[in-house]
DNA sequence: GCCAGAGTCCTTTTT
DNA sequence: GGACTCTGGC
């Protein structure tokens, strides 16, 4: 019984899969079979006797990796046991926890999250007294960011200051301070962070060459999905992984490279065939997800990009229907109008195989209420992840505390339950914990406040005789509902819900440790499955790598896709172009883009005009067609011209279909402070949108402006 | 000195 | 809706 590959691939696929000894760079085009090639090059390796346990994959969520494997298990009709496969920050995770000892921490250490690092930097900064009473001081996310960027990108924090946030230079000596007494605090507590997880991997490797070679003979083959959304780290550890003998395939698409702000480098894809001498490269170009319609459109995006990236993608699956453009009276009737999209999507696909994306993750309450008020199920991917919730959160911190009294953080959370007790006293406590002869103020302490006395009882009580995970959930879960309702009164019963589902995970592990790593590292339960006929709102990040038969994107308007932030830099803007290039991508057969043209604005209560976004005026008109929301409710064909932004956006109107290229057409012009710049589009009557190299984005009336 | 509750501002993306 | 600051009360 064997896989008939040739039949099963087109060419560029077979010669990836073929392709075993030493280095191939796999160019993916979105939709182009990129998975089925991981899949089958698996199967193929395995066919030829390679043992499973010597493969690794490296991808970037952990469900990718476990889906492939599955698939490859299916096709081949045997376990692939023993294959290593998960996310760069896994595996290092995992392989850091064998070598405790080789990397300082000889009693194991603690993975932060986002939010654990973020309270730090917030207690590191007021321990140190910065910015004391200054209200327009850089907030802890802010603080976070700037860190975390400049280890990422492996630049100085005042390089990145410079050329990411300007406005924040006068703070780039506060910003190191603060870096200082972050990674201080981290070392005093043996804590580590998502970022260390990968530096701390590529020292342990460069440093240790026993390590090294061992892990060397382990993983003959290395296969890395996702390439272009690699950083300089995981660059290197996948070459120190694969050593001399080079067995790597890299797989990537450097069109969809949309992890710039964490430090990703497209770099890596582009220099892979200098780092792997000899690299073989192939080029998959034909799309096997989307119709040809849908393809037309994405082309155009992508042409438009100041980055050319060298691809027509091409289908061979037609269609007569062309993508929407909807345009909804204001961003609240969207949601309705959306709603009524899905269910008359939903009587051609099932409902999983609806998908509606955004930007960020806010945007979809108002659909989300529209739903749930007619009944309909919906997942929703990224966002708020499951284990930051703050009720999770709460119950994981207790659950640290059976595994690490050293873990400052967790008994801070822990013990503010407590009425009366605040970040000063929990300091106290905690260094009363610690160290000898405090045991007259801890007494004190327990008798002053009785749920401090129950919750030391309680973890000592668990503590002294192990338990599975699943128990220890139990015994905590007990100990803190009563927390939960008083904390959360209003939708306590939906938070509990989701901590019985925490306590289902946990009965799948024996080791507690591994059950809080692991959920810190990709752990939303959530998303383990698509549920039947629930339909699907996700963030276009954490869209990335799936596909569904209808996609619907909202929100295509100026400051939210493309996001407000991302409209000062140029190459902040190309992101979002990617970005949107991505979303439409993951559309099969059918995609409509919501353009609402007023947005709410909870700041003053009142619904603002909002310019649709570039990258929809910038499509040629004959890639799609146009609807428009009626006063009178329901949905009529845009035809008169001037009523619509987009018909501002294309003084051609409907027969632009020559005017493929609207930037091109508008060229450039000359401001007397910004200098020279590219049009990017004109918006509203009387105005250019323009890029000013050095300056950004910027909108301004034409009459200042001089056309070249 | 410390905590809790009221009042104010701003909301990207993720391992 | 959350994070932060300010202020009154213990």
């Amino acid at each position: 019984m064997s896989i008939d590959y040739e039949n099963e691939l087109n060419a560029a696929q077979f010669e990836a899969v073929q392709h075993t000894q030493g280095p191939v760079l796999v160019i993916a085009g979105a939709g182009s079979g990129k998975t089925r090639t991981i899949v089958y090059r698996l199967a193929h390796l395995v066919e030829q006797g390679v043992d499973p346990s010597q493969i690794l994959l490296l991808t970037f969520t952990r469900k990718a990796a476990q889906e492939m494997l599955q698939r490859t298990e299916t096709i081949l009709g045997r376990s692939l046991h023993g294959t290593s496969g998960g996310t760069f920050h896994s595996f290092a995770y995992a392989t850091l926890r064998m070598n405790t000892h080789d990397i300082g921490f000889p009693n194991g250490f603690t993975l932060l999250d986002r939010g654990d690092s973020e309270a730090i930097v917030r207690d590191v900064r007021s321990d140190l007294q910065l910015g004391k009473g200054d209200k327009s001081y850089p907030k802890k996310n802010t603080l976070l960011d700037m860190i975390t960027k400049s280890r990422n990108k492996e630049r100085p924090i005042d390089a990145i200051v410079e050329q990411e946030a300007y406005h924040l230079a006068s703070y780039v000596e506060d910003f190191e301070t603060i870096s200082r007494g972050y990674e201080e605090f981290k070392k005093n507590h043996a804590l580590v962070d998502y970022d260390d997880l990968l530096f701390r991997l590529d020292q342990l490797l460069s440093e240790n060459d026993p390590l090294r070679n061992q892990l060397q003979a382990r993983y003959r083959y290395i296969m890395v999905d996702e390439y272009q959304d690699t950083n300089r780290v995981q660059a290197r550890i996948v070459q120190q992984l694969a050593g001399d003998s080079g067995n790597v395939m890299a797989v990537g698409d450097d069109a969809q490279s949309i992890y710039a702000f964490r430090g990703a480098n497209v770099a890596n894809i582009l220099d892979f065939p200098k780092t792997f001498k000899g690299a073989k490269i192939i080029r998959l170009e034909q799309n096997y997800r989307s119709v040809q319609p849908i393809l037309t459109m994405t082309n155009h995006i992508l042409e438009n990009a100041q980055t050319k990236f060298e691809k027509k993608l091409f289908s061979e699956l037609p269609s007569e229907q062309l993508p929407e453009v909807i345009y909804p009276i204001s961003d609240q009737t969207q949601a309705r109008l959306v709603t009524d999209k899905i269910i008359e999507l939903g009587r051609k696909y099932p409902l999983h195989e609806v998908a509606v994306l955004f930007r960020a993750g806010y945007q979809s309450y108002h659909l989300e209420v529209a739903l749930t008020r007619i009944g309909i199920k919906y997942q929703k991917y990224g966002g708020i992840r499951f284990h930051e919730a703050a009720h999770v959160k709460d119950v994981l911190c207790l659950l640290r505390l059976v595994l690490n009294t050293h873990d400052l953080m967790a008994w801070q959370r822990s013990l503010e339950h407590i009425k009366g007790v605040g970040p000063k006293t929990v300091n106290k406590i905690y260094e009363a914990l610690h160290t000898d002869g405090k045991e007259k103020y801890l007494r004190t302490m327990r008798t002053k406040h009785q749920d401090l006395d129950d919750l030391l009882n309680e973890l000592d009580a668990i503590r002294r005789n192990p338990m599975k995970p699943s128990a220890i959930m139990e015994r905590i879960m007990t100990f803190y509902t009563p927390i939960l309702t008083a904390k959360y009164p209003d939708d306590y019963p939906k938070r509990q819900a989701g901590l019985e589902q925490l306590g289902q995970i946990a009965a799948n592990y024996t080791e507690l440790e591994s059950f809080l790593g692991d959920l810190s590292l990709d752990g939303d339960p959530d998303e383990e499955k698509r549920k039947e006929n629930a339909v699907v709102l996700s963030t276009v990040h954490s869209s990335k790598g799936l596909e569904w038969k209808a996609v619907i994107i909202i929100d295509c308007v100026e400051d939210r896709f493309p996001s407000k932030k991302a409209m000062n830099r140029p190459e902040d803007l190309e992101e979002e172009r990617r970005l949107m290039y991505v979303a439409c991508t993951r559309a099969m057969n059918s995609l409509h883009l919501f353009v609402p043209k007023t947005i709410y604005n909870r700041f003053n209560g009142v619904s603002e005009p909002a310019l649709p976004s570039p990258f929809v005026l910038e499509l040629p008109s004959h890639t799609f067609s146009r609807l428009r929301e009626a006063y009178s409710g329901g949905m009529e064909p845009q035809i008169s011209k001037k009523a619509t932004p987009a018909a501002a956006g294309h003084p051609s109107g409907e027969t632009a279909g020559s005017s493929n290229k609207p930037s091109e057409k508008l060229g450039f012009c000359k401001h007397k402070i910004f200098g020279k710049g590219k049009i990017i589009a004109r918006v509203e009557p009387n105005k250019y949108r323009i890029n000013f190299p050095g300056f950004g984005l910027k909108v301004i009336i034409e009459d200042y402006v001089e056309l070249l």
